[in-house]
DNA sequence: TACAAAGTTTAGCATAGGCTAACTTATATG
DNA sequence: CATATAAGTTAGCCTATGCTAAACTTTGTA
């Protein structure tokens, strides 16, 4: 039947929206770890879990079992009460993560938000922008360059 | 000590956008299903489960165990077997909802990305656009309208 | 009207990502 | 160098959100 058919087109095509979004989303956290991670080992040397669960604002333990999911992906290593280091592919997916972030957060700031409301829109933002939304906002900052 | 407590301030800032982006994603299904539900009560007289089952690309049980937290919730209301109805609260979050989104997916379009990719990059960030950003990307749409 | 198909619900399971409290280890300081 | 404090870990709990399989109700049709 028709009516059938468009029925089952029209909820292949939205479903994909939200598949992607809950794609998004269980890869969102090990985004979120390894960029920050990268951003202390710059600052101050070494990542610590306390540093980690002050900036997520999270208790330690969430850390600490965050962590070793993201062991088991190859992404980070640590020993028992030691710092905690990337691994190569951590460090890609935190470069690659921080780039994007950036162009995200500036992209608002050339629209025209205030410093604080990019920082905090970026930081949700940033995990759903495709490669070729991410194209379109880097040719609008590149036209509009933040003052 | 001023160093600690510089180290401090960087984290409450920081924790800030973390615990609004946590904020959104709890709101974030209830606020994609009371939509769903509102469009399809337009389109067809009523919202039954299979229907948000397959646009949401989820199994139908899945659905059913939402909808009893949306309608303790109150924003839902349904009898056994029948169809979906949404509260006052319910069609009030959905409008809101369908209005931001809808300015967020014509913002993509008019930055100058596909159809598809307003569409399907919209889902996501949608929920994480301030009420200051939201008004940034009204205003660009507003001066630069799409073809 | 009887029954098959379609739709809905329940039960039971899993994982992610939060929390607190109690315990263990490392480190800084007198 | 002894010990108090800071940092990290473990255990046990919770909710949200997904799944499949099985049972039940409604509905369309022969
Ligand atoms: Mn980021
Ligand atoms: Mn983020
Ligand atoms: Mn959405
Ligand atoms: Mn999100």
């Amino acid at each position: 039947m028709a009516l059938a058919n468009k029925k089952g087109a029209t909820a292949k095509l939205r479903s994909a929206a939200f598949k992607r979004v809950r794609a998004d989303h269980s890869a969102e956290l090990a985004g979120d770890y390894v960029e920050m991670i990268a951003d202390l080992i710059d600052e101050r040397g070494e990542a610590r879990c306390t540093d980690l669960a002050m900036r997520l604002g999270v208790a330690n333990a969430t850390v600490v079992k965050t962590l070793k999911r993201l062991t088991d992906q190859g992404l980070v290593t640590q020993e028992p009460y030691r710092a905690i280091f990337l691994t190569g592919d951590g460090w890609k997916m935190a470069e690659d993560g921080k780039r994007k972030h950036m162009v995200v957060e500036n992209f608002l700031l050339a629209l025209g938000v205030s410093a604080d409301t990019a920082r905090i829109d970026s930081e949700g933002i940033e995990h759903h922008v495709s490669a070729d939304t991410l194209k379109a906002m880097a040719r609008f900052l590149s036209r509009n360059p933040i003052n």
